[in-house]
DNA sequence: ACGTTATTTTTTGCATACAAAAAATATTTG
DNA sequence: CAAATATTTTTTGTATGCAAAAAATAACGT
């Protein structure tokens, strides 16, 4: 067991492809690449710095993951979700959810338990601050260890691919004072849930918070449909 | 409205890329290529005569779909799941299925309702006949069906997605006499719960009926095991 | 001027070519 | 002969080139 160089990078960096998936997965999530834009090949593969074989082995991934439309001689566009697909999606992602929270009541350990309980103060404070990033950033880590919780990693997968679509609309959502009261008073009731490992309270719980969120995220659907429209007339 | 000509062929035919990844998912399914098996690229480009652009384009899609696995300067292998994957994404599954039902109690119509009654009676033809291929393709068009009346494409993708991985084991997977018989007094169960419109019913049946089809799955898993294990000694 | 058709340009889709990594084989060395 | 190393072969990964389709532009006719 003597002294062996250990090289700073471990694994194989990933392929190119991966690497533009990631890239190009986030420029959609983010609305960096908006909705119903077309992805034009030579373009991004300057911007990416990469040739297009590589490229293009992406967005057929992202297409997979339902990121992206493939239009057949026409090449690819960012996925333009209906406010039919937006309940669709909601509808599944409430279901995923609930079970999601179901599982972690039956399988959470008192560590999980009380490092969710952390994040749920730390969610508190920036809830009191207004620090709308902030509660965001803790809103996703709190649901990703309820996931973790439920110890099924393709619960989690699936559910992060079906969320993935719904990302770029959050991302610009915007809830009013009372409906970030409620979305927090929810947390609170998940948070004993859980520490009484109550399933069937969790999966209401979660069901009701994802309904609520729905909401949000159909208002400001209509809210920008309605900008849409008014600066089309312009 | 004159006479027009409508060519034979209306849409563009699907691009290489998707016809191979079409039929790659065929062979994967139907365990032409086995679990485990590398893909090799050239070999397979030979087989489906497309050069290895669009069968890599194909690959990656596959492996986003969940189908294979890439291993990074090592191509794709079909994926192997273990018994723990096995048994999470049947929990998966039997969360979807559940959703799924529930849905489809509240949203089937009278005609779609009756199409299932219909299928179902073909299926005990098939199941008195102990035909079990025909019964394979009943079985699984009334889930599919329960899924069309559930009218959620998401759901629907969803499911179809997560299903696809486990159908390379139910293809191989014989069921005994007792459990079939279950599986069908199972049936039955679902559509007096569809005609009563009880969504909790629904999911309890679909609940309880995917736990079945488990037990099923993994003795199987456990045979093959045994036999390759003394096949392996041999 | 407008709509239609022809022509050019761009873009996608596929095949091929080449480089790097991995696997297989041969060779060397103890 | 076995283990380790060197060499060859195969395979993957990426870039480039070319053909077909689509989009953009220009020319034309009414």
């Amino acid at each position: 067991m003597s002294a062996e160089i250990i090289p700073i990078v471990p694994g194989p960096r990933a392929a190119l492809h991966e690497q533009v998936a990631h890239r190009l997965r986030q420029m959609l999530v983010e609305g960096r690449i908006p909705p119903g834009a077309k992805l034009n090949e030579r373009e991004l593969s300057i911007v990416l710095n990469v040739s297009r074989t590589p490229l293009r082995e992406a967005i057929k991934m992202l297409a997979a993951e339902g990121l992206v439309e493939l239009l057949t001689n026409r090449g690819a566009i960012a996925v333009e979700l209906t406010e039919a697909d937006v309940l669709n999606t909601f509808e599944v992602m409430a279901g995923l959810e609930a079970q999601s929270g179901e599982l972690a009541a039956q399988r959470i350990t008192e560590a999980e338990l009380n490092e969710i309980r952390a994040m749920h103060f730390e969610m508190l404070a920036a809830y009191t601050r207004r620090d709308l990033p902030a509660y965001y950033r803790l809103n996703a880590a709190i649901h990703n260890a309820i996931n973790a919780a439920a110890k099924n990693p393709v619960l989690t997968s699936t559910y992060n691919q079906v969320n993935a679509r719904l990302q770029a609309l959050r991302f610009r959502s915007n809830q009013d004072g009372d409906k970030w009261k409620n979305a927090v008073a929810e947390h609170e009731l998940m948070i004993a849930a859980l520490g009484a490992r109550d399933a069937v309270a969790m999966r209401a719980v979660l069901a009701s918070h994802l309904a609520n969120k729905l909401d949000v995220v159909i208002e400001q659907l209509r809210v920008a449909a309605e900008v849409n429209r008014s600066t089309a007339k312009a």
